[in-house]
DNA sequence: TTGTAAGCGTTATCAT
DNA sequence: ATGATAACGCTTACAA
């Protein structure tokens, strides 16, 4: 078993409180008997009972961190620079991921408050607001918000992000341009980045949004991808009518797997094919906020794409794969986040850095100063600029 | 502040021992009492202290999990699981991260020491071993080995894993392979890879090892980045010779283009005179393993590249797409890992999958059989089977 | 400067 | 079936 305080005091006839004062406060004990003290307990390598030690001192330095995700790269390091900040600050980092349940999120917060936690830093969901409804301990909001205001939040500008989103594929000439969201009333991030959208509005550009169902990053992902296929099926159809439409062209895997049920239907000429299968299908895909298909067909075909996160740009790539298409070609793609995956591709894709990086060392040292009663402001929500990351816009 | 026991036992007229079975141990108190305790306790929310709970019972359901690198979606994933199935099991998982850092390992570790952990899954470096020396609590190694036996390992068989690829590549025709490396001394998995070379032995195949400078996962990408532009200069030198058979040196003006074009790689600097200044620099981004470069200009050109891990395959990737040359051409490419990313590949590359999650589950679920005495076998080395991935190649 | 003693919130062992 | 009591290892007045 490991040595206790009164263990060791044991060993060297002292008082335990004198044991504890020379590791805690040495200025207040005689030189002499505090290196005799601290040299034992190099020795035995004695560890104090935190346990003990926060029942007595009534608070802990134990900091909860609740993520919506680890296996998102992007997140994952965030989650280390937090640990970092909260190490090097003298705290205790515990790290959390919800895998976007509720359930979990609910089970996490409930265990790290019986663990005595002082602080929180959490990756909200729109669950999180009741879960911490009698939390009495500072929280800081990471990424997204819960639109409480009762904590302080740290997080990307979408609005910011947005319009350089939009003004970055007006000036590379697009004209009719592809959004793809996730749920926006389950993640306040694809909310915000939805609504900035309509405070883009750039001379001659119009946009089509598709709120893409799914809950996890893969499912996300994998619906995006059939999306991105049947939007290139829909834009290959209207250019191969204008010639002769020839059969279909090449698919490998997963647009063989939707295929399959259309069979490209009654596709033999005649212009544009699709419209009530097509229809349908697309319904399945996405959720149930209404999206008028005709958008889709109208003379403009679409000429961008953005991707309001990473987990939907990755659909959007092996959509194109699939058809065999370049990137960035007839098609102009766009994505939030900065996926590392990015560096992989013979192409470049442009892209909006998120900074949560950045907003991960704020909101942990926010959270610190909170604890240590350093900042006592008003609550604060703070939005980082993002940065345009493409090779032929190196300006900003 | 939270109610404690004490206060609810004040509240309802009773002892607190009581208010203490009724949640613990229900057929030990009177069912009236019980269910009045019980609803009580549901209405006021009362948490139990763990802190209390653990320095009274001496134990703690807290289990450590130390892995080296969380921004690795492979590992985050596997830490997801271990997290799962140790909340499902009853237990508090606390997630750390070294980032391959052993000061911050070792800080780690004496941390949930403290914090009264009751078991340990780790992913070990070549550290491991005297942090864990004096540890008295059961522990299992994932994905890694200490190589001390202490402990039980679950990890992927890597003499397999290095059979299949050198198989597949056999099969695929291919003659002369570079193989990618970490830090053999470092990292356990490294070596028992590059040990498996030895056994894959193929009929008329052989092997360029090269030992990538590195620690972090992108120190080791963009190293092996640069190694691969290397590779690439002198295969394109040598057959640009063979072809116009000069006989001469004019080999350097011929990676000129890709320098200029290429980007972002941090500057391969200017024109590459091979032998000398080749042979240098290749010595700077490699370990101090000697490494002939003769074999590099045999007769035989590299036709096949595997990497030992996903971070170096990312980096062969970055050579290739920097040279704008297609995968799988002329070089057969084949990482082991199996990373996200590959889905996002225009090219397929055929790839081991890590099985890592398996190793996870079982890691876990074996550190709480040793806890709860349920598994007294002495220890176990684990190796689970990979899998080859590869479109052209389904069987297995 | 050091020792003494009380108490943090639990649970285990007794006694009732 | 329940209540009283001690103890887990530590910190912190307060006393010496």
């Amino acid at each position: 078993m490991a040595e206790s305080l009164t263990d060791i005091a044991r060993k060297l006839n002292v008082a335990p409180s004198t044991i504890s004062r020379a590791i805690s406060d040495p200025s207040k004990v005689a030189p002499k008997t505090r290196a005799k003290i601290l040299s034992y307990v190099e020795k035995v390598g004695y560890k104090p009972n935190l346990s003990a030690r926060m029942l007595r001192m009534q608070r802990s330095t134990t900091i909860g961190i609740v993520v919506n995700d680890l296996s998102d790269s992007l997140i994952a390091q965030a989650a280390n620079i937090m640990q970092d900040v909260a190490f090097k600050r003298g705290y205790f980092p515990v790290l959390l991921s919800t895998e976007e349940s509720r359930t979990k999120e609910r089970e996490s917060i409930s265990r790290l408050m019986m663990t005595n936690i002082c602080g929180l830093v959490i990756i909200p969901s729109s669950a999180t607001a009741s879960i911490l409804e009698n939390i009495n301990i500072p929280v800081v909001e990471l990424d997204r918000s819960t639109n409480t205001n009762h904590n302080d939040e740290f997080r990307m500008d979408d609005q910011a992000a947005m319009q350089m989103a939009t003004r970055y594929l007006h000036e590379q000439g697009c004209k009719h341009i592809a959004v793809f969201f996730g749920n926006i009333d389950r993640i306040s991030s694809f909310k915000s980045r939805y609504l900035a959208l309509n405070t883009c509005a750039q001379e001659g550009l119009t946009y089509s949004t598709f709120f893409v169902k799914g809950v996890t990053s893969n499912e996300l992902t994998s619906t995006a991808r059939l999306i991105t296929n049947i939007i290139l099926d829909e834009r290959h159809a209207a250019t191969a009518s204008a010639a002769t439409s020839a059969g279909g062209h090449k698919k490998s895997k997963a647009s063989a797997d939707h295929d399959s049920g259309s069979g490209n239907g009654n596709g033999s000429g005649s212009g544009i094919s699709v419209d009530v299968d097509t229809k349908s299908r697309l319904k399945e895909l996405m959720l149930p906020i209404s999206y008028d298909l005709s958008k889709l067909k109208s003379e403009l075909p679409i000429d961008g794409m953005i991707a309001a996160n990473h987990s939907l740009a990755s659909g959007m790539v092996q959509g194109f794969n699939d058809h065999h298409l370049p990137l960035n070609k007839d098609i102009k793609l766009f994505t939030f986040d900065h996926p590392d995956w990015l560096s992989v591709l013979p192409e470049d894709i442009p892209s909006i850095t998120h900074p949560l990086n950045k907003a991960a060392d704020l909101a942990m040292n926010r959270l610190i100063d909170r604890i240590e009663n350093k900042y006592t402001e008003t609550v604060e929500a703070r939005l980082l600029r993002p940065q345009l990351l493409s090779s032929s816009h190196i300006e900003e």
